[in-house]
Order: structure tokens, then C-alpha cells, then sequence
DNA sequence: GAATGCCATTAGAT
DNA sequence: ATCTAATGGCATTC
């Protein structure tokens, strides 16, 4: 459990904090949420305080705790208009407590109004829109590493395609040559040559694209410029490429240099699959949406 | 049914 | 224009 600042009292929230004032200059402490109610938004509630005990489901904690104090300010006008943003100091120790766990229990919510001088209320609507804001931020994180695998993946598929029509086109020259002069076919040059097939074994030819290479695993994570998975100096399957489909979406997105993904069938998954189904299946993957466990704790 | 969470949205502050 | 405190609706859990 981590260390509270002092508590303020609620009466008296941020009266002694200097960047509030320096946040809030141009308005009175007094008028800092009053150390009562939240301000009141103009759409929703007049102040007459009977809406107020019902205008949200949480908010009977907020009658609990601070509902007893006036939603007037001293001139009878509405004090409620002035949104307030929490100083700096309270956001420092909010921030503390979400990476802490990012849930929200009500012992450790009484402990931050307290120690804050605000609502519970308060602190709860705080937690709620930091996890909001946490999981745009991931998911903004996720698109661009899956962007990225995404087009790598494609090039890889763009380059066997062309380099499987060209293999087409040799062996349709090959073929019509066979049987232009002997008016047979050698099967065994066919397969030797026309290696989409399953020959897998003539690797000493490196010109050719060997594409049973994702079938056969890798055993280093840098595979060298001679490996199978290189076409002219180009890395075919990137480590990253290949671990769309068994790892999770936590482990793909923060592990895509493991060497143990890159052996994963990247060929069978897109015959398998496709693309987008491919990553159609994050969604599943991607249940335990919060990277860290059962309670949220980032550490 | 109360408590709480997420989501979409609003609106004040910067 | 962006950030963020806050609302209201709906869903889930106990």
C-alpha cells in the first residue's frame, strides 16, 4: 500500500496547496468544488439538490460524503458552472495508485478522497476515464504494431506470388520444351525445378525460393543472409510475421522478436485462415484486455 | 436492487 | 483543437 499524502479535510480541500492556486488562480479557493458537491453540469441538473441525490447511480456516496454542503456560492449564484481540473499533486498520486492496479476498490477510493480532499465520487470517475484513456492509448499501440506486421506480411505474400508466377512461368517453358522434343514429360525435373511443390531438398539452389521454408522451423532467431527465409537479401518471415496466430495478442505485440514464434506456420495459417480472420481471432485472444492480471496491477 | 464498470457523450479548461 | 471531469444509459455481479 503506498503512502498517502496528508489528508485534508474535505471542508477545507486544497485551501493549503500552493499549485492549486497556481492552477486555480483565477478562482477562489472557496469556489474549488466547495469541498462539497462536484460542480454541476449544465445539461443534466438544476441545483435545486433533490436531482442532485439521483443524478447518477453513484452519486449516493456523493450525498453520503459530501451532500450536506451548499451547491450555492456565497452570492447565491450557481458555483457549480466552474469545472475544475485536479492539481497537479492529485493527479501525481491518482496516477500513482492506477499503476498500482487500475481497479478501484472502495477502501483505497475513501483513501484517495481523503487524502486528496476530493469526492469519492470523484476518485471514481478519475479511475474510469484513466482506464478509458489507458486502453485508447493500447489500442492506438496495437493498430500500429499490427499495421506493421501487416504490411511486412503483405510484401512476404506479394514476393512469393511473383516469384511463384515466375517459377510458373519457367516450368510452363520447361514443359513445353519437354514435350516439344520428346514429346513426354519428366516429372522428376518438374519437381526438382518447380519447387512449390513439396521438394524441399534442393536448398543448395538459393535462387530459387524454397516455399516449404515455413514448414521447416527455425532454429535461430537471426536466421543468416543464406537462410531459406531470405529472397535477394530480403527477409521473408520476419520474426514478427509469424506469430499472429498461436501467441496472444499481449505476447505478440510485446514479444515479436521471441525466437520461438518465428517457427510458427505462417504458410498454413494463411491458407488456413486468411488474413483477416487472422485477425479476426484477436478479439478472442485479446480477452484479458488489461496487461495486467486478475487485479490490474501493472507490476 | 445496490454497487460498479464500460461506453458514448457533453462541456469547461487550457 | 485537445484534454479531461463529469453525466447518463446500460450491463454485470453479488
Amino acid at each position: 500500500m503506498m503512502a498517502f499524502p496528508p489528508c485534508h479535510t474535505f471542508m477545507f480541500q486544497n485551501h493549503e496547496d500552493p499549485e492549486l492556486h497556481l492552477a486555480n488562480s483565477s478562482c477562489p479557493p472557496q469556489h474549488f468544488h466547495g469541498g462539497g458537491m462536484p460542480f454541476m453540469m449544465k445539461r443534466s441538473l438544476s441545483f435545486s439538490g433533490v436531482e442532485n441525490n439521483k443524478c447518477h447511480h453513484h452519486d449516493q456516496e456523493a450525498a453520503l460524503h459530501g451532500g450536506g454542503e451548499d451547491d450555492l456560492s456565497d452570492d447565491g449564484s450557481q458555483m457549480g458552472e466552474k469545472k475544475k481540473r485536479l492539481n497537479l499533486e492529485q493527479v501525481k498520486t491518482l496516477e500513482k495508485s492506477f499503476e498500482m492496479g487500475n481497479k478501484l476498490e472502495p477502501e483505497r477510493k475513501m483513501q484517495l478522497a481523503k487524502a486528496l480532499g476530493l469526492q469519492p465520487r470523484q476518485i471514481a470517475i478519475w479511475f474510469q476515464n484513466r482506464r478509458a484513456r489507458w486502453k485508447t492509448k493500447q489500442l492506438e499501440k496495437d493498430y500500429d504494431i499490427l499495421k506493421k506486421k501487416f504490411d511486412a506480411l503483405k510484401a512476404d505474400n506479394d514476393a512469393l506470388q511473383a516469384h511463384n508466377k515466375k517459377l510458373h512461368a519457367e516450368l510452363l517453358a520447361l514443359k513445353s520444351k519437354d514435350s516439344s522434343n520428346e514429346g513426354g514429360f519428366d516429372f522428376k525435373k518438374e519437381t526438382d525445378q518447380g519447387s512449390w511443390s513439396n521438394g524441399s531438398e534442393n536448398s543448395s539452389d538459393h535462387h530459387h525460393l524454397n516455399l516449404e521454408i515455413s514448414r521447416t522451423p527455425a532454429t535461430t532467431s537471426s536466421p543468416p543472409s543464406d537462410s531459406p527465409h531470405e529472397m535477394n537479401g530480403k527477409n521473408l518471415f520476419p520474426p514478427s510475421s509469424s506469430s499472429l496466430r498461436s501467441a496472444s495478442t499481449t505476447q505478440l505485440l510485446q514479444g515479436s522478436s521471441r525466437s520461438d514464434l518465428q517457427c510458427l506456420k505462417v504458410d498454413q495459417m494463411i491458407q488456413d485462415e486468411g488474413l483477416c480472420s487472422m485477425f479476426n481471432g484477436i478479439d478472442q485472444e485479446h480477452q484479458g484486455f488489461w496487461p495486467w492480471p486478475e487485479q490490474h496491477h501493472f507490476h
